[in-house]
DNA sequence: ATTTAACGATAGTATTACTATTATATTTGT
DNA sequence: ACAAATATAATAGTAATACTATCGTTAAAT
């Protein structure tokens, strides 16, 4: 079943950036370097030129890509959502019995990514810590609205609407579904990074995982 | 009982500043100013030199303040985490039944500040912007961990850790009562930003709002 | 009256976040 | 096979950012 990635795209939209960098080997490096080089010196240390050097390429070359850091971040995040949108739907597909069908959603969207599918350039482990530490950055922005009007955000939105609809197929008179998915996807995030930077703050640790802590909290909404 | 923060002073952990800008004109200017040119142009857009221009005073004088703008969102961050623990320690105190105390405590810590208490410099309801869209930025970086040792977010972490008490006081078996805490706090916030920017996923409106849907939330959590 | 602290003004630096131009290399269409 | 189009590299340049350092003036404290 994971293979169909062979044969489908990850689709992230096209306003994002000025030229695909999936269709040439240097926008692959772009994508595939900027991973490792944002994971390893954060976001705000992260510039094209280090980039550039990283990949043995020039800085401007990189602006035919992406018109900005920023733009950049926001690309990685698309992809990011899209692949957890497709790993969310081909985990859940099968499964008809409504409760059992919301757990396995929450349990892929909170749960860490620890291994890398391998099936391209991109390496997901590292893409994961990423949107768990700058991820946020790509929306709170003062250009939101503006962004969020040229579809910036359309792969979010769809992922999040998927698991609402989940919670409603379980219970279609709880008032909050849309509330309570995005709670769940956006906490996963922080609870994992207060796991590891603020453990006093959380009881999430790696035996005691936020997937439990939403899905009980989930449960109880529910029911 | 309000009238306590004209004898008490918002302690913020002192190596978050150079000097503090509670012991000079200045500084307060700094201070209020900050909070309206942030809020106006966003945290990436704002720099030193243009809040210099708009009190009137030198650019290097603001960096006798803070080392830089980094360090003055989090001085406003832990300022307001400090007022709003104020705000959550004199609204329950004299509450005794610990279920309506809590629901008093997720009141205060995810309603909208929506009037100023004008007893000092510092316009509330305009912070609460500051905190609502660039809070997160003040601990999503690389030095995280360095600064949290210094002590930078203690206030944050005794805020939520007094929410977490009053959700054992109700429940003490209940397993994931800092992760509930945390999650009431960071997500009413993240509810709050939808509902202004992405309200399609969100249920959350003015008449429907946050508090209502963490209220929901943790009483289900904790029957 | 003198030291000390605070502030403003000016200057200077390395880096950032770009844009523009040109030359070269590679790919593609005919 | 050749011309045309496209992609990339290299270089240069710019305004702004994020600071640091120095110095003179003013105001406050001893």
């Amino acid at each position: 079943m994971k293979d169909l990635l062979a044969v489908l795209k990850i689709a992230v939209p096209d306003k994002i950036f000025i030229k695909d960098p999936e269709t040439s080997d240097l926008g692959k490096r772009i994508i595939e370097n900027s991973i490792i080089l944002i994971n390893e010196i954060g976001f705000e240390g992260f510039t094209f030129k280090k980039l550039g050097k990283k990949i043995g390429s020039n800085e401007s070359s990189i602006y035919r890509y992406f018109e900005s850091k920023h733009k950049l971040l926001q690309y990685l995040s698309s992809w990011y959502w899209a692949w957890l949108e497709y790993q969310l739907v081909i985990e859940t597909f099968s499964i008809s019995n409504s409760q059992e069908k919301l757990e396995k959603a929450i349990t892929v969207v909170t749960r860490i990514v620890k291994e890398d599918s391998n099936y391209s350039h991109i390496n997901e482990t590292i893409l994961y810590k990423i949107i768990v530490n700058e991820s946020s950055k790509s929306f709170l922005t003062k250009e939101v609205d503006l962004e969020n009007k040229e579809g910036y955000f359309e792969v979010y939105k769809r992922l999040i609407t998927r698991v609402s609809e989940m919670i409603e197929a379980v219970n279609n008179n709880y008032p909050f579904p849309l509330s309570l998915a995005s709670t769940i996807l956006e906490g996963g995030l922080h609870q994992h990074y207060l796991k590891d930077h603020f453990p006093s703050i959380t009881n999430c640790k790696s035996e005691k995982t936020p997937t439990e802590f939403f899905i009980q909290l989930t449960n109880n909404s529910l029911k």
